[in-house]
DNA sequence: TAATAATCGAGACGGTACGTCACGTCTTGGA
DNA sequence: TCCAAGACGTGACGTACCGTCTCGATTATTA
């Protein structure tokens, strides 16, 4: 989104004239956004209340962010280059997918839990913060599963038909079903599930060629 | 829910003194709302707006209703009796699943998205909604398809170990992913794909004895 | 002006539905205006400095009056009923121009004096609170000059041709210049002179004739 | 004030180091403020919108003025100058008193009107700059009258009691009560009404010493 | 020919108040 | 009892200007 971007390309090499945009104040914003979220829930994040939390005036705030969740995603992806590359590699596909999903689903099922549920109805609410939230952290996180699912057809574990994008969807699709309804815990067992799930489903090759012409039957 | 639940119960034959509850107000109220839902979208539903457009005070829709959520959740229950015993019955596991699945594909990707995401979104900011619509409408989806499982296991088409929870996480897992991240289209090759996932991963068997070991390790 | 008309009728008899407007509020927002600008200063006046000491929301505020200034002026116009009729009948013109020019100078020059000051000045910012000060306010001084001259036509003190709406300019124009710009101060002393000048002035019987002839020339 | 003759003296030779003061940007400021002024009116301006229009930055305006008022006013002086001795001399009292007061009048019903009414707002918001205009412009009016007056005397138009203070008051304060309550026309009927009041007031010998008399009673 | 000094544009900053929106509650009179 | 109308206190919204504060660049005098 514009403004997110606009927001990091300032704090970059900044050839520009005029005072420099304040990282002091940048950093006090995320910060008091991510407090007020982990304390006292998404209900209580607004505007005035980061903005006297952070010291900081309102302006500055509208300045650089659209609204609150947009705080949040930054405070979010900014956390991200540290992780970059994460694609774990145990040399296997199970290995592989188990090494992302069990913390996946443990932060969900605590601390990341709220922050995500938060910005993923605000989503529902702010089109433009969608597009924002989806090809940003939601993109990385699938890329991830793209790059272990490449690895594993490279190994010949599964077929060159699988497909990835589906693999992301079997795995992140019930994740964020039982993080959103809440109809069952976010445990170990449910990470194992989902590993057996999208693994027998990468290895059943119907999956292109026989199923369109089901289709057309 | 307390007040969905009282909702229902003083439309039944009642005999309590005074002014009777006005089923027109009702109705108008439950169709401004999703007119307004539908239309301009989840952010706009508000109670002065419904108000104003079904021509009724906002006491009475307090009255009646904890928020906009309980309305657009009353609008779609009321529904539910007319699909009831909905579980389609064609003989075949996958038969089954695709009836079940497609028409709730087509219907997610045109005039019910809207309403789903908006539920969805509201879920996240209000626990006792939440737990309304957990309990409610979900529920019935997912009781849906452990009845199909159930069938498919007495036919024989998978083993008795096959988790019909986890069929639903894998059915509507993705489907929720997709229409509340939008990240790709609710189609029907979609569809295909995912009653085809969720067989493979039905009939293997692994589930729930040998991933206890495996945990153990 | 519509707000402030609206207000008045409001608060007569009202055959109409809802909650009706709170006399109390009302009382408490004109005090509150008129507190401030007494011990701050018109600078302080504001509507959240109001709302905040009359212990009422801004919405109320501005559901009944369009800017503090207009609230000032329903302070001093609520007065007016009492004085109402105050044209001042001594007998005699001079006696009576003093018996109105007196108290207004010496009110100016204490308490009055910063209200006035803001209300004209208020009135070079917002052309609707200008005629509403015009037509309510200013008007009413304006018509007792205009009778206290009547009756010294009557009394053949004046000739007929006297105008009334010049006296009016030559008694408040000076008043107000000192009030506004303050080089001289607004005393006993000036008072007199301005009751001579008027009245000289009054009995100067060119104005209307031979007038218009120089004017031709 | 300090701010406006600091200015005037900037830009007087002065030996000092450092960049000079811009002369073009001083210019575009006042220009700015007077167009914005006449356009859009006394509400309208604004130190924000002076600078964006005089593609100057805030700082070099705060650095010079002391508000948006004293530009105005620093506009005006500017020109006195060019108009100075203004003070009419036809002969006779009444010539030299509308030579004065039509051109006046005449430019405060057109460009002139919303300048002089902007200040006088100003004046009662800011004591610093309420004694700036009052020394400075309403000053140099005030003088031109006592000018014109003094020579009347000499002639023997009026007598030596004549109270010149008064005669301004009487011409300029009807004039800025039209002008800032707009209840009638700034016209040429109004100087010739006003001439002739000045006049007879001034002919009117029992001034000085018989109101004193009056007043002790 | 530097060093020093003041100004300039640009523009971000902490503030204050604005006028609006929606909330959920509360009187009214009437059905 | 319920209903519509509608006023009420509350809290947050996003905006407009305020006056101040860096920046890098520019243009003078002074050493």
């Amino acid at each position: 989104m514009t403004h997110a971007d606009n927001a990091e390309k300032n704090l970059a090499p900044r050839p520009r004239a005029g005072r420099p945009r304040s990282a002091e104040s940048r950093r006090a914003i995320i910060q008091s956004a991510m407090h007020i979220l982990q304390n006292d829930g998404y209900a209580a994040l607004n505007i005035e209340a980061i903005a006297a939390r952070a010291g900081v005036s309102k302006q500055t705030i509208y300045r650089w962010w659209a609204s609150a969740a947009f705080i949040v995603l930054e405070a979010l992806t900014a956390d991200m280059p540290a992780q970059e590359g994460l694609a774990p590699d145990t040399g296997s596909l199970k290995g592989d997918l188990l090494e992302l999903i069990r913390p996946t689903v443990r932060a969900l099922s605590s601390r990341r839990g709220p922050v995500y549920r938060a910005l993923i109805a605000e989503s529902q609410a702010d089109a433009r913060f969608a597009e924002a939230f989806r090809t940003s952290l939601m993109a990385a996180h699938r890329e991830v599963v793209r790059a272990i699912v490449a690895r594993a057809q490279l190994r010949g574990e599964v077929p060159f038909e699988a497909d990835a994008d589906l693999a992301a969807d079997l795995i992140y699709g019930p994740i964020l079903y039982r993080l959103l309804n809440g109809h069952a815990a976010l445990d170990e067992t449910f990470a194992f599930d989902l590993v057996d799930a999208t693994i027998v489903a990468l290895r059943n090759r119907e999956s292109g060629v026989k199923r369109a012409a089901e289709a057309a039957e």
